[in-house]
DNA sequence: TTGACACTCTAACACCGTTAGGGGCACTCT
DNA sequence: AGAGTGCCCCTAACGGTGTTAGAGTGTCAA
């Protein structure tokens, strides 16, 4: 295979899912591609290029399919869709949401994703502006949600994993805490799909709601 | 100045503000302290160790001072001033959020800051279980939201931030991204406290909203 | 044939987190 | 008083990291 940047951050993004992201060395990628580490500079600046790179992949990866919605289906499910995507290519890779958090990505896809956004909520009924301001809400609570749901589920921790349930749940104090105790069942399953779809479907809803107290004036 | 656990924690985020995450070195910590790096090893376990309890501290910072809400004091405000003080306290370290984001905390300041919005949300009419479920989205967009707002002011970047305006600006073709460069403005703006406030707003609704869902049943 | 360019190599630098093991200092116990 | 026992800090060093300098190799064009 021709080695070039996309090739290199495809590499990485396998080894990715080996590795995790600490474990992910420039000379560990450059033996995979079956060359030495000093031959990765000729086609990347630096290894954090090459992470904005996995990153766009990533994105582009949750993106590309990303289709205006058809005839008959709502704002509401095709924002709650292409939050999932996004979610889901997070997820498919070990630290993904890390990788991809605060990481600079520019590329078509993305662009195309973001008109597609607006259109979508103007088309239902938004304004252009609440739009803008809007979507990066629910793009924020995904990152945001996923980020926590992967670092609990991390390997990084050893045999003790500190957010093991019923390590988590013996910590708290009934006598002091009395909710917390009693909620710890919602609570301790927060992390995954449950708890992301129940906070999908709040931050929806709050767009519908903030866009119905605009039209009451 | 004792050296312990908590004292190196802080030195360690008061160097932060200078250096930056990939600038914090256990041989600078050290040095701040009048000690050489493998004497912090008699203290801590290791660095990230070292990192969970930086997080904490950022994390107590902003729940400390939480009291409930006074008589008079609606649920979303209380609720919304708790999601600014998360988001200040991350932001008030540079690299805030990325310390904070998916690290281990683990204090009783926690404990009773969840307890105390479990009590809030209740009191106000909420479910234990949809508030159990729900006040995590609140936490979630903030860390989000504050994670790429931090990422995008970065000063790892030099002179060249691809995340200046005029930048963006100019790199959105306005014939195949119409409505992108219309509301390019709003899209830029999302960053800051406007683009925090207007989404924290969504979220806040969306709660109400879910609430209200589940009374007309 | 010569030159230029694309690409990879070896060697090395400065620095990183971390461990091994030794020493001093302040106590307590005999 | 002397011996022992932790506590706390040290020096030295290990194996690893990202990255640079600079020399080579092959290919293709003039």
């Amino acid at each position: 295979m021709k080695i070039n940047s996309e090739a290199i951050a495809r590499t990485a993004l396998r080894l990715l899912d080996d590795v995790g992201l600490d474990g992910l060395t420039m000379r560990l990628i450059a033996q995979d591609l079956g060359v030495r580490a000093p031959t990765l500079y000729w086609h990347v600046k630096n290894k954090q290029e090459l992470l904005d790179a996995m990153a766009t992949l990533v994105y582009v990866e949750a993106a590309e399919r990303l289709e205006p919605p058809r005839d008959g289906s709502s704002w509401e499910d095709w924002l709650a869709d292409w939050a999932r995507h996004l979610r889901q290519a997070m997820l498919s890779h070990r630290d993904g949401a890390r990788v991809l958090a605060g990481t600079y990505v520019n590329h078509e896809t993305v662009h195309r994703a973001v008109e597609l956004n607006l259109r979508t909520l103007r088309d239902a009924g938004f304004t252009l502006s609440e739009a803008a301001r809007g979507f990066p809400a629910v793009l924020h609570f995904t990152i945001g949600h996923t980020i926590e749901e992967q670092a609990h589920t991390s390997a990084a921790y050893g045999d003790d994993n500190p957010y093991a349930p019923e390590r988590l749940a013996s910590m708290i104090d009934a006598e002091r805490f009395p909710l917390t105790a009693q909620a710890s069942t919602d609570l301790l399953g927060m992390d995954g799909d449950a708890g992301f779809e129940y906070g999908l479907r709040i931050v929806v809803l709050g767009l519908r709601a903030a866009r119905e107290e605009r039209e009451r004036g």
